[in-house]
RNA sequence: GCUGGCGUAGCUCAAAGGUAGAGCGGCUGAUUUGUAAUCAGCAGGUUGCGGGUUCAAGUCCCACCGCCAGCUCCA
């Protein structure tokens, strides 16, 4: 049989030759620090497995995700095997390898204690050391029920009944440990270099919050201690960013007991940030022909009847209200709203499209224990905006969308994106609203948009909502974390339930398309992407102090006031460090603030007319006049530097 | 909501059933200082809230509130 390497040459091996002599043989180098598995015509195969035909070999190493994957999932049967033999009573569930790691599940009555994590990882070393050759077997189903059922494995149990009867269950082992397990795994225990666990933490069994709780270890496998070491300090650095702890420090936001979980305060600092970013969305959004509404937060309980959330939003809404014998809720969405505006009166086809944006305020109902700092509160205000359109405008305008979303992002620095596409489920079409046509329209629309603008994307087939097809971008951060943030979707309930239409050309009323997008998703929850990103270190157009006046001695106060109001009166946001401190002491504290410049001014700048330029991460840039310098701020803040702040 | 952990001064953390403390921060005073912490003094607490056990509770028990790590769910 023919054996190609991918982008290499072909060549001939017995049928039956096992992955790791192939890759020898056309020499990838295969071990710890090499090829750990294999791609064998695109299916992730063992170092052990067999090729019976020709075929076309790409190796997997650490470097790749699959290679990580391979190797992290053993770690987590080595974890297994640590945690049977230490406590001899606790039944496995599940345990594949994660983003960055890996987990178990485990039933066990008493919960694991820190101290004997570290007894697990202990044991984890010996069985390492002992290297221990996995095995795949394949077995047929009654001998796999047998071997789980002797040892009261009721979860194992439960996923072999669930498996394909037409394929034999494989199991792998090691030593004294069996686990029922597709693989592939690495070749053997020792392949492993460093293991670390973090955390343990409850899960549902097979995430189904009515069946039992298990506890799951989480932990993490690198080639080296090294590799696990700088994974340790990025963790460190996420730690370092959070956005609750740098919220406190730098006094942007704050959440109050007596006010109630999960409803945030903006303090006078994240206050202004927040204007600033507001103020930048409208304009931008004014730019582009949308028109600001402005909404209530209540409505009666028959709007939300007629648009449906009552139906299928009624677990994210807060209880009804009497007012006047009368039921109202507070808002969890703003579209009904603008949908009577829309149908205030009638429309032409020549007003379409219509793009109404609202910085809208609203309430959900979110379980106490999902609650996260500003990624996850109960009220928040969405960057929301609806479009009104005829059929032949819905590509350009969800392409507006995508280009309005990508230009904002990428100004406030997030350049990496993972785009998603949500389709219908071509299997059962009957799940969806709206017409046939409408949805492929739709989606047709979602996908010309996406491919103008040359992004790639992961089509999800059956990831829609019922009512509605949608894009999903995901923003990367500075540490490479991933966030949810703008989202287009084409809506086919509310101008169904509404009656939504237009006079077309034709004299005949036509149902319109609604677009539902936000760009920044919601304020609350970019703020505090926003604050990771940056490490809290905001860019000068949005810092909340952009300089400091560091006066040497009380005696430069009057100048060091002058400098500040020149600076101010050109629109920048300063303030003047008055105390009566050595300037040491000043700047650490404007550094630990994280204010972008410090102008130290003492006799000689007094004298001169001038300022020495200190910047938080560059240091002392030397001494410059107040021209100069309010000419670098105005550069360097760029096109959104606000004049009249 | 569930599992586990936690809640002491504005912040970070001590006090292992027996008198609530430190550093930083704040205030006052002295110092008038040249690129990441000058010195001294003072103030600051119903130990998250409410019950209970005990001669005695920050410490033990119960319930509630909030926070943290996850599960599930989402902007």
């Amino acid at each position: 049989m023919q054996v190609r390497l991918a982008g290499g040459t072909a060549r001939e091996f017995a049928p039956g030759t096992r992955v790791a002599e192939i890759l020898t043989a056309l020499g990838v180098e295969v071990g710890p620090r090499g090829a750990l598995a294999a791609e064998v015509n695109g299916r992730v195969a063992g170092l052990d497995a067999t090729v019976d035909a020709d075929a076309e070999l790409r190796p997997l190493t650490f470097q790749d995700e699959a290679g990580q994957e391979v190797y992290r999932h053993t770690a987590s049967h080595v974890l297994a095997q640590a945690v049977t033999r230490l406590f001899p009573g606790v039944r496995l569930g599940i345990g594949p390898a994660i983003t960055d790691g890996f987990y178990y599940d485990f039933h066990r009555e008493e919960p694991f204690v820190p101290e004997e994590l570290s007894r697990i990882e202990q044991e984890m070393e010996a069985i390492i050391a002992a290297d221990y050759p996995l095995q795949r077997e394949e077995v047929d189903r009654d001998e796999a029920l047998r071997h789980f059922a002797a040892r009261g494995e009721r979860f194992k149990l439960e996923l072999i009944r669930e498996l394909d009867p037409a394929v034999p269950v494989t199991l792998y082992r090691q030593g004294d440990f069996t686990d029922l397990c597709a693989g592939p795994h690495l070749p053997s225990t020792g392949w492993l270099g460093a293991v670390k666990l973090l955390t343990v933490a409850g899960a549902y069994w097979r995430g189904d919050e009515k069946r039992e709780q298990l506890q799951r270890i989480y932990g993490t496998a690198f080639p080296d201690r090294q590799a696990l070491k700088r994974h340790l300090e990025w963790l460190e650095e996420a730690r370092r960013r959070d956005h609750r702890t740098l919220g406190k420090d730098l006094e942007l936001f704050s959440f109050h007991e007596e006010i109630g979980a999960g409803l945030a305060c903006w303090h006078p600092r994240g206050g202004r940030v927040r204007q600033l970013i507001e103020d930048f969305w409208r304009s931008e959004h004014r730019r582009r022909g949308y028109e600001i509404l402005f909404t209530p937060h209540l409505a009666r309980a028959d709007l939300w009847a007629t648009s449906g959330h009552l139906g299928w939003y009624r677990d994210n809404m807060y209880s009804p209200m009497d007012i006047d014998g009368v039921e109202y809720l507070i808002k969890p969405m703003n579209c009904p709203f603008h949908v009577l505006i829309y149908k205030s009166r009638t429309r032409s086809y020549r007003e379409l499209p219509l793009r109404w944006g609202e910085l809208g305020t609203v309430y959900r109902y979110e379980r106490s224990g999902v609650l996260h700092g500003l990624l996850r509160v109960r009220g928040f205000t969405q960057d929301d905006a609806h479009i009104f359109c005829r059929p032949d405008q819905l590509e350009d305008e969800v392409y507006g969308v995508v280009d309005l979303a990508l230009f904002m992002l990428r100004s406030f620095g997030f350049e990496h994106f993972e785009v998603a596409l949500s389709v219908r489920d071509p299997q059962r079409k009957d799940k969806y609203l709206g017409s046939d046509e409408g949805w492929e329209r739709a989606e047709a629309a979602l996908e010309a948009a996406l491919r103008r603008h040359g992004l790639t994307y992961r089509r999800e087939e059956g990831e829609a909502v019922f009512y509605a097809p949608k894009i999903d971008i995901k923003l990367i951060d500075a540490l490479g974390r991933g966030w949810q943030g703008p989202t287009v979707q084409v809506d086919f309930n509310l101008p169904e339930r509404f009656d939504l239409s237009y006079t077309g050309d034709d004299g005949r009323p036509h149902r319109p398309f609604m677009i539902h997008r936000t760009v920044l998703g919601a304020m609350e929850r970019f703020l505090g992407n926003l604050i990771e990103h940056y490490a809290g270190a905001f860019p000068l157009w949005l810092a909340p102090v952009q300089a400091k006046i560091l006066p040497i001695t009380d005696r430069q106060l009057g100048y060091a006031r002058e400098v500040a109001a020149r600076l101010s009166a050109a629109g920048f946001r300063v303030e003047v460090d008055e105390r009566t401190e050595k300037i040491g002491y000043k700047i650490r504290a404007a550094q630990l603030e994280k204010v972008p410049y410090m102008l130290v001014v003492g006799e000689r700048e007094a004298q001169g007319n001038t300022v020495s330029v200190r910047h938080r991460r560059e240091g002392d840039l030397g001494v410059s006049s107040i021209d100069t310098v309010l000419a670098m701020l105005k550069e360097e803040a760029g096109p959104r530097h606000r004049e009249a702040w």
